[in-house]
DNA sequence: TCAATTCCGACCGGATTAGTAGGAATTGAG
DNA sequence: CTCAATTCCTACTAATCCGGTCGGAATTGA
């Protein structure tokens, strides 16, 4: 897996929230249904996106989650970063072992970074919307 | 970590035996010495190694690994696969839940691959080379 | 008031990773 | 021919991480 379950869930609750914007609040319970996401496990993950600033809550009956800024605004990157935490493995100083494939980990990451940087919601949900019109072209035209 | 801690030391000892290419072979305590890797941890990789055709070995006193390829022919790619396995995730199918994200991992897997796959060992000595003379510049020259 | 919901902190089992142990087999050097 | 150095094999253990769960408190709209 190119990240944990656990980012890959949230993303996934993100992308919901995102495409039914402005449909007031989703439930834990809904989110977990459409997406295949043990709801527990999701609450939990929620509770973090909401302590990172990417989620509000309204608590209650009708409560539920709301995407706390634009889909344009949030990319997959920061998500990533906030969900698995930073990968954290200093730099050996040069002449340490190690120090010859630091060259190799910094293209990388830097590589890597580049495409979740440059990858928004906003972005997934519209690369979904094509992938699924090409799936089913009749259905919708 | 980018690759586990196996595969660095896979990596690292690979590269130890290219520096000293026809020198004759190097032995675990030796590649354990300099690289810093655990010489009963290092025993069992360079097994593996071996097995996957990476390495020879000489056995008995005086015995040790060498490079079993051209360094320029052994990518870092070949290595990390062979070392933690292939990376296996099959892709959902539109529609499904996650597909959406499909795309993105598609693209990072490309993009590390392609930076895996374009550098050889032979690159990896280079770079350090380089590295190392950039360090110290009056010591060499 | 009550049902639906978030919120919190603790917990848990299984898988994976990192590393170790013991001893057999091989071989070059003296 | 012997011995020290070395690889080789199989199994084992220790620690960490990951994915997921639990029980119940707090909140709130209907």
């Amino acid at each position: 897996m190119i990240v944990s379950q656990k980012t890959e869930y949230a993303l996934r609750a993100l992308y919901e929230l995102a495409t039914s914007r402005r449909a007031g609040p989703r439930s834990v319970a809904d989110i977990a249904q459409v997406q295949a996401i043990p709801p527990r496990f999701l609450e939990a993950i929620l509770g973090e996106l909401r302590r990172g600033g990417f989620v509000e809550s309204r608590r209650g009956a009708r409560g539920g989650y709301l995407l706390a800024r634009r889909p344009r605004e949030v990319t997959v990157g920061e998500v990533v970063r906030f969900v698995q935490g930073p990968r954290r493995e200093p730099e050996p100083d040069p002449g340490a072992p190690g120090a010859a494939l630091a060259g190799v980990w910094q293209r990388v990451e830097g590589a890597v970074d580049a495409i979740y940087d440059g990858t928004s919601l906003a972005d997934v949900v519209a690369d979904q919307q094509r992938r699924a019109e090409r799936y089913v072209p009749d259905y919708v035209i």
